[in-house]
RNA sequence: GCGCCCUUAGCUCAGUUGGAUAGAGCGUUGGAUUCCGAUUCCAAAGGUCAGAGGUUCGAAUCCUCUAGGGCGCACCA
C-alpha cells in the first residue's frame, strides 16, 4: 500500500521536474505514517524539503504538488497541512480490499519478496566452558528473532555459532574436570580458586569416570605445585602444562570429553529455547586446516604484519584502530584475534553479502580491529555489522543476582526458562532495544498476570480463537470470510484495527532494516490492545449475519498478523490459555 | 587519562532516522461487564526529553561543552 501511494506522489514530483518547476536533483520523497489520525494515513514532508530549490514557500509547493497527483481509487483526498505537509487520506475501499488479501495469504502475510542478499548471523558463540547464563539468553533471543525477522523480510539467512574450542579457557575446564574426576575416585584434592567451581564440572567428571575409568588418574601433587612467586593465572598455566605432560596423549581424551559435554549441553539448551543453528563453526578447525596461517600470510604480503619483542603484530593502527595488535605470541601461539581474522576472512569467502556479528557490549573495543583486519585483507569492512547486546542485569526482587562462570554462582538460561517459561523469557528479552541496558526482573517475568506483556498479546490471539470455537459450539455456520461486506466495518475501533494490520509489512521492513526485532514486539502489543478494545466495544457472534461475517473476517485477519508476528519472536500463539 | 555507549512521566521503556499538541505498559485515582473468556475495557493525574550553547522553516533526534551512569583500553577468550 505504502509503495503504491508513494508511486502516485512520485508522479506529481516528476511532473514538477519535467515542467522545470523543480531541479532534477530534488530530495528523496519519503512517506511516513503520521502519529495522529487527522493527519491522514500517509504524509510526506517533501514540500518542506524542496521549497528552497523551487524558490517558493512550502505550502505553495505542496498545493502545486497536490494538483499534480493523479486521481486514484485508493486516495479519498489530499490535504495540505501545517507548515507544508501533504497528507494522504485513503479511500475506505483501499483498506477493505486488504482483508481478502490477508485472509488468502495467511501465514505469508507480511512476508516481503525474496532479495538477492545472503546474510550470515553469528550469535551467542559463548565459550563452551560452562552452561549458558541469562546474559547469553539475551543474545540468543535477540539473534534468533533477528534471523527470523530477516528471513521474513526476504533475506537468505544462515545462523552460525562460533565455538571457541581452542583456547586456554578450555584447558582450565579440562583441569577442573580432571580434579573433580580424582575427587570422585576418592583422591583428596585442594580445588584451586582459579578453577571452574560450578556443579556442572562434577557432572562432566562423573561422565568421564564412566567412560575413561581409572585411566586418567595421576597424583595431583605432581600437577598442582605451589610457587608463591607466580600470579594465580601464571600458576594455572604451569598446572595445565604439567597436566598435559602427565597425561600425554590422554590429555586429548580429557579435553575432548569436556568440550563435547559442554557443546551438547549448550546445543540442547538453545534448541529447547527455540534456537537452531545451520552451523557450529570450530575455532580449532581454523588452526588445523591452515586458515590462520593463510590469513596471516596475506597480511604479511601486504606489509601489515611485523615482528617486535618476539611477537607478530598486525598494523591495526593503519586501519582505524587505536594501536597495533598481537596476532602471534612470543611463545608461537596465535591469539584469539588471529583466529578471528581467519574466521571473518572465511565468512566473506563463503559469499555472504552481509555479516552480522552479535556480541556482548563489553567487546565493543574489539570492533575496530576486526574491521581493520578485513580492510587489510582487501574485504569491504562495511559488510560486517557488529550489533552489541548490553548486559541483562538480573534482579530477584530487590536483590541483584550475580553471574560468574568461574565461581559457579550464576543464573543459567536453563533455570530462567524453567522458572518463567520460554515465551515470557523470549518476549521479555526482545522487548528492549538490544543496545539498551536491561533490568531483567525475574519476579515480573515469572508473574502470570497482566504485568507481563507476553500474556496480553497471547491472550488476544487465544481470545480470537475462542470466538471461532464459540461459533462452532453454538451451531453456527462458518461463513465465507473473504466474501463479507467489509463496508459494514465502520466503527472507529475497527478502523484502528484495519490501519494496524495494513501497516504490518511496513513494520517488518523498518524493523529488519534497523535490525530491531523489538519493533515487532511493540507493534504486537499495540495490535493486541486494539483487538481487546474492539472486542469489548462490539459483540461479534450476537451481531446480525452480514455484520457478524465482516467482524469474523476482521478478527481472523488480526489473528494471522498476531501469529505471524509472534512466530518472528519465537513465541507461541496459543489456541487457548 | 583516552575511547565507545547511555540519560525521556513515580518505575520499566518506545519514539517510524530532522516534522505537526513527546507516547505506551506498570503503579496511583475514578469508572465499565444481563452479551463472544474480566489474563479485558474506558478515563484522569503525571514532562524544563540530564543541563547549557549551536545548526534551520522545525531538534528528544544532528554538532560542541558540562554533569551523572555503564563498558572497554592484554602476548585472556
Amino acid at each position: 500500500m505504502k509503495s503504491r501511494i508513494a508511486a502516485l506522489l512520485k508522479e506529481a514530483v516528476d511532473a514538477l521536474v519535467a515542467s522545470g518547476r523543480l531541479p532534477v536533483d530534488v530530495p528523496a520523497l519519503t512517506l511516513s505514517r503520521p502519529r495522529e489520525e487527522r493527519y491522514g494515513d500517509f504524509a510526506t514532508n517533501f514540500p518542506l524539503l524542496a521549497a528552497k530549490a523551487a524558490g517558493t514557500n512550502p505550502r505553495a509547493l505542496a498545493l502545486e504538488m497536490k494538483a499534480r497527483v493523479p486521481s486514484s481509487p485508493l486516495i479519498a483526498r489530499l490535504e495540505v497541512a501545517g507548515p507544508g505537509f501533504l497528507n494522504v487520506f485513503l479511500a475506505p475501499e483501499a483498506t477493505y480490499a486488504l482483508l481478502p488479501e490477508i485472509l488468502a495469504a495467511g501465514e505469508a502475510y507480511g512476508r516481503l519478496p525474496a532479495r538477492a542478499q545472503r546474510v550470515l548471523v553469528e550469535f551467542v558463540s559463548a565459550n563452551p566452558n560452562g552452561p549458558l547464563h541469562v546474559g547469553h539468553g539475551r543474545g540468543a533471543a535477540y539473534g534468533d528473532s533477528l534471523a527470523r525477522l530477516l528471513e521474513y523480510a526476504g533475506y537468505a539467512v544462515q545462523r552460525e555459532y562460533y565455538v571457541n574450542d581452542a583456547g586456554r579457557q578450555m584447558d582450565i575446564l579440562a583441569l577442573s574436570v580432571w580434579l573433580r574426576y580424582l575427587e570422585i575416585a576418592g583422591v583428596p584434592v585442594a580445588f584451586p580458586e582459579t578453577g571452574y567451581r560450578g556443579d556442572y564440572v562434577r557432572d562432566i567428571a562423573r561422565g568421564l569416570r564412566d567412560e575413561a575409568g581409572a585411566s586418567l588418574e595421576r597424583a595431583p601433587d605432581e600437577i598442582l605445585i605451589e610457587d608463591p612467586s607466580l600470579t594465580p593465572d601464571a600458576l594455572m598455566d604451569v598446572w595445565i602444562a604439567h597436566l598435559k605432560t602427565a597425561l600425554g596423549r590422554h590429555y586429548e581424551t580429557l579435553h575432548g570429553f569436556g568440550l563435547r559435554a559442554m557443546r551438547a549441553d549448550i546445543d540442547a539448551d538453545l534448541a529447547a529455547f527455540g534456537v537452531h543453528y545451520d552451523r557450529w563453526y570450530s575455532e580449532r578447525s581454523l588452526m588445523d586446516n591452515g586458515a590462520i596461517e593463510r590469513a596471516l600470510t596475506r597480511l604479511r604480503e601486504h606489509g601489515d604484519l611485523y615482528e617486535q619483542d618476539g611477537a607478530q603484530w598486525f598494523r591495526a593502527s593503519r586501519y582505524g584502530d587505536e594501536k597495533d595488535r598481537v596476532v602471534v605470541r612470543e611463545n608461537g601461539a596465535p591469539t584469539y584475534f588471529a583466529s578471528d581474522i581467519a574466521y571473518h576472512l572465511e565468512k566473506t569467502e563463503r559469499g555472504f553479502d552481509v555479516l552480522i556479528d552479535i556480541w556482548g557490549a563489553d567487546h565493543h573495543g574489539y570492533v575496530p580491529r576486526v574491521r581493520g583486519a578485513l580492510s587489510a585483507l582487501g574485504c569491504d569492512p562495511e559488510r560486517l555489522e557488529v550489533l552489541l547486546v548490553q548486559f541483562a542485569i538480573l534482579y530477584r526482587g530487590q536483590e541483584r543476582a550475580q553471574m560468574s562462570t568461574r565461581s559457579g554462582d550464576f543464573v543459567t538460561l536453563r533455570a530462567l526458562r524453567e522458572e518463567v517459561g520460554n515465551d515470557a523469557a523470549r518476549f521479555f528479552y526482545v522487548l528492549r532495544k538490544s543496545d539498551q541496558h536491561m533490568d531483567f526482573d525475574l519476579d515480573l517475568a515469572k508473574s502470570q498476570s497482566n504485568d507481563n506483556p507476553v500474556y496480553y498479546v497471547q491472550y488476544a490471539h487465544a481470545r480470537i480463537m475462542s470466538v471461532f470455537r464459540q461459533l462452532a459450539e453454538r451451531g453456527m455456520v462458518m461463513p465465507e470470510l473473504a466474501c463479507a461486506d467489509f463496508r459494514l466495518l465502520e466503527a472507529p475501533e475497527e478502523h484502528a484495527l484495519l490501519r494496524l494490520i495494513a501497516r504490518f509489512p511496513e513494520v517488518i521492513e523498518t524493523a529488519a532494516d534497523a535490525r530491531e526485532p523489538h519493533q515487532i514486539a511493540y507493534f504486537l502489543r499495540e495490535l493486541a490492545g486494539a483487538l481487546h478494545a474492539a472486542y469489548n466495544a462490539h459483540p461479534i457472534l450476537t451481531a446480525q449475519d452480514a455484520l457478524r461475517q465482516a467482524r469474523l473476517a476482521l478478527i481472523m485477519a488480526v489473528r494471522h498478523v498476531l501469529a505471524n508476528g509472534l512466530r518472528i519472536l519465537g513465541v507461541r500463539a496459543p489456541e487457548a490459555m
